[in-house]
DNA sequence: GCCGTTTTCGGCCCGACTGTTTTCAGTCG
């Protein structure tokens, strides 16, 4: 059983204790439980002999341990066959209609026999809701439409469509006079690569209490709400035409820093940042931090004011998630993330030879554009018919043009720009590769990747990349995972076994930048680090505009920790890069 | 159920909004 699983489990054992009404203190230790599981990069199920190292789990007590060895032993734990044999698991899903908490879940299924959405709704439609205690006509309208909401889209909006929204929102915002700046908050902000609703924080003149009402009127009015959700003193929160949820805070520039931090989040870093001011005798809001004594402010206008004020060094947005990030602050000792500027090369991109539209010397120039130093050219091959990839003689002829641009460039600008010929070569069902090694050997960059048959058991899978990699020429492993967010599942595969034996080989496994291919997330990218491969993080561009990604690609590294030194393509110049690269035969 | 610069008990983050309430419980983030 894998930590997702377990932390499924155990989130799923904290609603049911919910709607059991149990101790809301021992519900939230479950949370916490599920929460800090699934930031581990040790598979637990391996741990389960070794008792101290489950407890050194910020979390994990001795009966949440007790609880995570039954459920790898034995599939179950007992407080969760408990209430499985008490409520029946489709409940759950009715937690995820706006207004039903365990409170109503409880209520409605105790009162009307209602267990699923089915029965809620037809019990909704005729109007025994109505009946219920706290429950009116207004409530059943809400639910009904909620209902159709939730059949009709519950998904996540991926990071980079989620920004355009919230660019085209800000800009309507701003238009009000009186608004100095309408800053992208929530998850957004702390870079996760998909976002459930869009945070929105607004400040300036008009956002002081004493008129903020004709800002908040405003912002309830803009052209591209849908449906809205709510709208009060300083707060509006609606929905778009698509379903995508937005939650405009309004607040004075004086609480400018704690408004940011709060909206931040992640909840979890919140809450244990309000911990342990407390432990200060500080109190911590959206307004401010204040002593508890007197209510006087110690912090409030940045949040490099109050994250200092609590002792800690400035966190950055996307270490937020409680996992030791306040500790590391703490004790000075955060890492010095990885930024856009770092990176000096993309070793990855296509051009209209095979599927991209751009040709060698316009993605060079784009790139050169955007202060990189070298690129590789890596089209597909021959496999991949449907993109025209190359075989070995197109192959050849096609890197023939790359040095001949790259000499273009050399002499243009003083050697300091360079273009390396490389290939994005398909690994076959049975794990060879699609092109003759004689052909791959006159390739500074071979990138091996996967591009069909996704299909096979985990063992084959796995086996198939494993041998892939074992060919000398291979530098870089591409999309390990196969993970592409929001449209298929990931490709089974070992991950482990499969990053060890590529850090033994130095073939370099690829963080692909683009938020609808990027595969591996801040997990596995920790786990790789942990392992000693070498990290390389790339475009995959198919356009000469396709260079920007880049960004998301960095944010989805600051997230695991990651520094320049991690990467390869932090390296300076072409051939200090190719010194690193797994050394040719 | 977890945790300890107040460590084996007694705490456990903070505030806004909604609906159906005349003072608040539940939900949400």
């Amino acid at each position: 059983m894998d930590n997702l699983t377990i932390a499924r489990l155990l989130e799923e054992t904290a609603s049911l204790l919910e709607i059991d009404a149990a101790d809301p203190f021992r519900i939230r230790s479950y949370h916490r439980a599920a929460e800090a599981i699934q930031q581990q990069t040790t598979q637990l199920e391996t741990l389960v002999h070794d008792p101290k190292a489950l407890l050194a789990i910020p979390g994990i007590g001795k009966g949440m341990a007790t609880n995570v060895v039954d459920l790898v032993t034995t599939g179950t734990m007992p407080i969760r066959a408990e209430l499985l044999a008490k409520y029946s698991p489709t409940l759950l899903e009715l937690l995820n209609l706006p207004g039903m908490g365990p409170k109503t879940v409880a209520l409605v299924w105790s009162a009307l026999g209602v267990t699923d959405i089915d029965s809620l709704e037809a019990a909704a439609k005729v109007g025994h809701l109505d009946d219920l205690p706290r429950l009116g006509k207004k409530f059943t309208d809400k639910l009904l439409k909620g209902i159709q909401d939730y059949r009709s889209n519950s998904s996540r909006f991926r990071i980079d469509l989620a920004a355009e929204y919230a660019a085209k929102i800000s800009a309507l915002i701003h238009a009000f006079p009186g608004i100095d700046q309408v800053t992208p908050a929530g998850s957004l902000r702390r870079g996760r690569d998909t976002v459930g609703d869009l945070d929105l924080l607004v400040t300036g003149p008009a956002c002081e209490p004493a008129i903020v009402a004709a800002a908040v009127e405003h912002v309830a009015t803009l052209p591209l709400i849908h449906k809205l959700l709510a709208k009060g003193q300083n707060k509006v929160a609606f929905t778009l035409e698509n379903n995508l949820q937005v939650d405009v805070r309004l607040l004075p520039r004086a609480s400018y820093g704690a408004a940011l931090q709060y909206f931040t989040g992640s909840k979890m870093h919140s809450v244990a940042l309000r911990q342990r001011a407390l432990k200060q005798g500080l109190t911590l809001s959206e307004y401010a931090l204040a002593r508890l004594d007197d209510n006087s402010i110690v912090a409030a206008k940045s949040e490099e004011d109050i994250y200092n004020a609590l002792g800690l060094d400035y966190i950055p947005p996307e270490l937020r998630e409680n996992s030791g990030e306040i500790e590391a602050a703490e004790s000075h000792s955060l890492p010095h993330l990885i930024t856009l500027k770092d990176i000096r090369g993309d070793l990855h991109m296509h051009t209209d030879a095979t599927d991209g539209r751009d040709t060698i010397r316009q993605m060079a120039q784009a790139a050169l554009d955007r202060g990189l130093h070298y690129i590789a050219i890596t089209d597909h091959s021959k496999a991949l018919a449907m993109t025209n990839g190359l075989d070995d003689r197109r192959a050849l002829a096609h890197i023939q043009r790359i040095r001949e641009v790259d000499a273009e460039f050399q002499q243009q600008h003083d050697g300091k720009f360079r273009i390396l010929p490389g290939i994005e070569v398909d690994i076959l069902a049975d794990g060879s590769l699609d092109l003759d090694d004689s052909t791959l050997a006159q390739m500074d960059i071979v990138i091996a990747s996967v591009h069909s048959h996704f299909n096979q058991p985990l063992q084959e899978m796995t086996d198939r990349v494993l041998r892939a990699i074992e060919n000398p020429h291979v530098r870089i492993l591409g999309h390990p995972t196969g993970r592409l967010v929001l449209k298929r599942e990931p490709f089974a595969i070992n991950l482990d076994t499969v990053l060890r034996r590529a850090a033994q080989l130095g073939v370099a496994v690829e963080h692909n930048a683009h938020p609808a291919r990027a595969d591996l997330n801040d997990l596995n990218l920790r786990l790789a680090k942990q392992l000693g491969c070498k990290i390389v993080v790339n475009t995959d561009a198919h356009s000469t505009e396709d260079l920007d990604i880049m960004r998301f690609g960095i944010t989805q590294l600051r997230r695991a920790w990651l520094t320049p030194q991690d990467l390869l393509n932090h390296h300076p110049t072409a051939k200090s890069l190719l010194t690193h690269l797994r050394p040719k035969p």
